[in-house]
DNA sequence: ACTTCTTTGAGACTCATTCTCAATAGTAAA
DNA sequence: TTTACTATTGAGAATGAGTCTCAAAGAAGT
């Protein structure tokens, strides 16, 4: 399925009308770089001459987390980053606190076990955050 | 060590002044319950006729943290909360999110293999951030 | 095209947090 | 134990990501 067609069948389920504005935000997340905040995506737009609105941005994104088209990224730096979650393994983040390299790892292991550890407590775990801040070796990174 | 000297020994370290302010807001978070807000410690010590800016809440939280004696808690609700280190073990907390309970979990295999994950992609870790949000079972819990 | 209901954009607003700056208070030296 | 020098404090202004408002513009069915 497309990103037409993806777009258009969450929107119909969520009884929501199928806008050029909703395609561009979702086509932007899609094609993008990873890892882009609300502002990142909306300028882009602005770049490309496509006329959206900050606030329409921001509701667009919205509808797309709900529905899982999109993982929101809380990365400690007072801003959310947005990524496409279509046709992409789950995974988790590794940071460089110096120069914010953001590098994507998934453990099976890790997986398992959070999952047991949080059905002995009594829990069913609906989403988790796992985040490695470090600093990496990159010779471009001001690392020092 | 004490509260009071441990606060000492950082200041100094710091070249900051020990102040009342400073240590009330020390003995807040030490003996308060965990995973306060801001606003919560600053309220509270206003209950307590302890006269206490916003402002030098937030910039004693500040020294506290960048000296390990607090852990700032990003728990996606846009407010930051903090715990005592001192004495602490090492944990990770599992969030409800229906009735926002916390509960602590900590896991040496886990540990262990996020240290190598990050090392085999060319990071030294500073900090990682590992929360479980799901529904809890309480009875007392609104999960219907 | 007509009607109805939704969406949009511009900017006002919110809320946690940070900043400003004049007044206050530690602290070292005299 | 006063002076002199700085750091700290408090009150409120400022910041910035994100949300809300409401009149105008746009889907979609008829």
């Amino acid at each position: 399925m497309n990103n037409t067609d993806t777009l258009k069948q969450i929107l119909h389920k969520e009884n929501l009308r199928y806008t050029q504005q909703r395609q561009e935000v979702w086509d932007e997340i899609c094609t993008s770089d990873k890892h882009q905040d609300a502002e990142n995506i909306y300028n882009s737009l602005r770049k490309r001459q496509i006329n959206v609105s900050r606030a329409t941005v921001y509701r667009t994104i919205h509808v797309l987390v709900k529905n899982n088209l999109v993982r929101r990224l809380n990365l400690d730096d007072g801003r959310s980053r947005f990524e496409n979650k279509i046709g992409i393994e789950h995974h988790d983040h590794i940071v460089c606190l110096n120069c914010r390299k953001i590098i994507e790892f998934m453990d099976e292991t890790i997986e398992k076990r959070q999952t047991r550890i949080a059905k002995e407590q009594g829990f069913e775990i609906v989403r988790h955050v796992h985040q490695l801040f470090g600093r990496c070796l990159d010779k471009k990174c001001p690392n020092k």
